[in-house]
DNA sequence: ACTCAGGGTCGAC
DNA sequence: GTCGACCCTGAG
């Protein structure tokens, strides 16, 4: 029974597992404890070493590959720096965030986290997914937040109207219809996967509440795609005033222009401007 | 008490 | 393509 596993690798906690990718990890004290898959896992930073400790009730083996994948750690954007060095805005804000890492996390959670984003800030989108998850989760370790986020067939016995109660407010009825379209496969996550871009956005945008901008940081989160450059209000300002995007241009199309310029770096250039931004580098 | 804004999207025009 | 409506909550 391994019940902890170190990683020899460098990540910044905060900015990846608390800065608006996830929503449901819990810093104490410098220590992020969250759920993947079915455990209960408590993450630190030690000596630059990764430490990862399981805190479930019915522990199982850890998975150092799985782990690892999630905290996007098999590769290496060191290249980045590099290669953006003539860039100042860019170069500072990858030099700022090196250890900002991309996560890889399940699409169901991501979904619902992503539609609940919508004109809310981190702070009330992690309230109303850690709400969700204890109503409607199974518990699975001795932490008030240690549940196990519900499946659609749950979220659907729960209901609108304590959806509402619990603060999704307009949101709601947006995470119903994602519900039910799982349940009677008119969304099928498990084949998105194999998807080419432009139809992962189609089957996504079917759901009520997922535009263009929730549908690319759902690919992004829960698809691993990196070739994917969600624009919101922050993205926006920071490709307009400092990388001389065209303000005439809306969401989409900078999103179109920028995904066209960064490629396969969109997803770490994007987080890295949405950090960037958000706390004012 | 009151205004404002926060990882947008939808439907009507 | 543009515009108002949409829920709620913490900050000032």
């Amino acid at each position: 029974m391994t019940n902890i596993i170190t990683i020899n690798e460098r990540i910044n906690l905060q900015s990846s597992l608390d800065g608006g990718q996830a929503f449901r990890w819990h810093n104490n004290k410098g220590k992020y404890r969250g759920v993947i898959g079915n455990q209960v896992l408590t993450i630190s930073n030690e000596n630059n070493i990764i430490k990862i400790e399981n805190n479930s009730m019915n522990k199982e083996n850890l998975n150092k590959l799985n782990l690892k994948s999630y905290l996007g750690l098999g590769t290496n954007q060191d290249y980045l720096k590099i290669k953006y060095k003539d860039n100042k805005y860019l170069s500072k804000l990858i030099n700022l965030n090196d250890d900002l890492k991309i996560l890889s996390q399940d699409p169901w959670e991501v979904i619902i986290g992503f539609i609940t984003s919508s004109v809310s800030n981190i702070s009330k989108i992690k309230k109303c997914m850690n709400s969700l998850s204890i109503l409607g989760g199974d518990r699975i370790g001795s932490s008030d937040y240690d549940y196990i986020f519900p499946d659609a067939r749950k979220i659907l016995d729960i209901g609108e109207e304590n959806l509402r109660k619990l603060g999704f407010g307009f949101r709601a009825p947006y995470i119903i219809d994602a519900s039910n379209k799982v349940i009677n496969k008119e969304l099928e996550i498990e084949k998105i996967i194999k998807y080419d871009y432009k139809n992962q956005l189609q089957s996504l945008t079917k759901v009520n509440g997922i535009g263009r901008k929730v549908a690319d940081c759902i690919l992004t989160y829960g698809f691993s795609r990196r070739d994917t450059f969600p624009v919101d209000r922050w993205v926006r300002k920071g490709l307009i005033s400092n990388l001389g995007f065209n303000k005439n241009l809306n969401n989409e199309k900078l999103a179109e222009k920028a995904r066209l310029k960064f490629k396969t770096d969109s997803a770490y250039i994007q987080q890295y401007i949405f950090y960037g931004e958000k706390t004012s580098l």
